[in-house]
DNA sequence: TCTCCATACC
DNA sequence: CAGGTATGGAGAC
């Protein structure tokens, strides 16, 4: 993918500036001079010299600064934590992203290029390296500015075309439950549903923090529910994590005994599979070690859903590029991040590679596997993959 | 060169 | 102790 170096050069010197201000800042707040970008000295500083509450050790014997803790200083009023969180966030960009991107850039092509393994991952996902294209920032301002330097050559544009809520949708059919089947059937807003059955309330009654916790539930549900991270994730108790668990389950109960046939299988099997057939082993199913069986279980409830959308799009892959030779196109598949797809596209084909990708997309799962909700793909196009997502 | 911590993405 | 990855810097060796 082509990369405009000049906007990646400006951005490593803007957060550069950025930086070295939030340092003089944090060190005078402190009023000890040491490495940021040391884990164990910021602890040190924090919890010994600063004497702030809530210093934690972590299993190597240094203090936990993750940004949970940062954040929950920030909450009790230290304005240091509001200086470090950034300075952090502007650190891993210009680190990871800005600098070591302009390094990638091929002298001859002007483009990165990434590598994709194909066995990496053992739910069957593609892995991206050197550079891993399949992390860049999308969620900050500066994390799009930096997507921003990603373009399409001269007369192409980049086109990406993405699954709607994938996993969600095969879970919904994997389960056969019926009142998430119809909310995706009738397009609804699938945490705002949530969110209104667990919590008994009426659409109109959904404000953004019960829709919040719905969607944290959701993903929970994917990835294999446990009161533990639930708790983390909405900042409650685990009792009241518990509970809503509960709450859910009694709602979805096609959900709960579609986790516990996961479970079964990967006892009896060792293995679970994805709706194609492919075979994911599971280590420590039957451990007697609590949290590794634990562990365990949780894969054995990810797996066939991580993996049947790792098939479907690599199905995509296939079938997309075969539609473009065919059709004498010339728009070439650049990217793949797991639920989405890049391309670049001479401007005169947006319209119609658009509509073939769409196509095959939301039909790569046939014939070989019918699914009883459609499969959604949302579409856009840009000069830069920030304008195209 | 390896592990640990932290954090970027889906 | 929520599923799947890769990478960079610090620090130990």
């Amino acid at each position: 993918i082509k990369i405009n170096l000049s906007i990646l050069n400006s951005l490593s010197q803007e957060f550069e500036s950025r930086l070295s201000k939030l340092k003089d800042k944090i060190y005078e707040l402190s009023g000890a001079v040491f490495n940021l970008a040391s884990p164990k000295q910021l602890g040190e500083v924090l919890f010994e010299k600063m004497n702030l509450p809530g210093g934690k050790k972590t299993k190597s014997g240094t203090y936990g600064t993750s940004i949970s803790i940062l954040e929950e200083l920030s909450s009790n009023g230290f304005e240091i934590a509001d200086n470090i969180i950034e300075w952090r966030g502007l650190a891993k960009l210009k680190s990871t992203y800005t600098d070591a991107l302009q390094d990638s850039i091929n002298q001859k092509t002007g483009r990165v290029h990434t590598s994709f393994s194909m066995a990496a991952a053992s739910t069957g996902r593609l892995a991206s390296t050197n550079p891993n294209l399949q992390n860049i920032p999308v969620r900050t301002i500066d994390g799009k500015r930096i997507r921003s330097a990603f373009v399409s050559n001269h007369g192409f544009k980049l086109l990406s075309a993405d699954y709607s809520q994938i996993e969600l949708r095969l879970v919904a059919h994997a389960s056969k439950e019926e009142t998430m089947i119809q909310a995706f059937k009738e397009s609804k807003d699938i945490h705002a549903e949530t969110a209104a059955q667990v919590f008994n309330l009426s659409l109109n009654d959904i404000d953004d923090e019960s829709r919040r916790k719905a969607k944290a539930i959701n993903f929970g549900i994917i990835y294999g529910i446990s009161p533990f991270g639930l708790s983390r994730q909405i900042n409650s108790s685990q009792s009241e994590a518990k509970y809503i668990i509960e709450s859910y389950f009694n709602k979805f109960p096609g959900i709960k005994s579609y986790m516990l046939e996961m479970k079964n299988f990967a006892k009896e099997h060792g293995f679970v599979e994805t709706f194609f057939g492919r075979k994911i082993p599971i280590k420590g199913i039957n451990s007697k070690n609590f949290s590794e069986r634990g562990f365990a279980e949780r894969q054995a409830i990810n797996a066939p859903i991580q993996g049947s959308a790792a098939d479907i799009i690599k199905r995509a892959m296939i079938r997309v590029n075969n539609r473009l030779k065919i059709e004498n196109l010339k728009t070439t598949m650049l990217l793949q991040v797991h639920d989405e797809l890049i391309f670049e596209c001479p401007e005169e084909e947006t319209h119609i590679s658009r509509q073939i990708i769409k196509n095959e997309m939301e039909n790569a799962h046939l014939p070989k596997y019918k699914i009883s909700i459609p499969l959604l793909v949302e579409s856009d196009v840009g000069n830069t993959w920030s304008e195209a997502h």
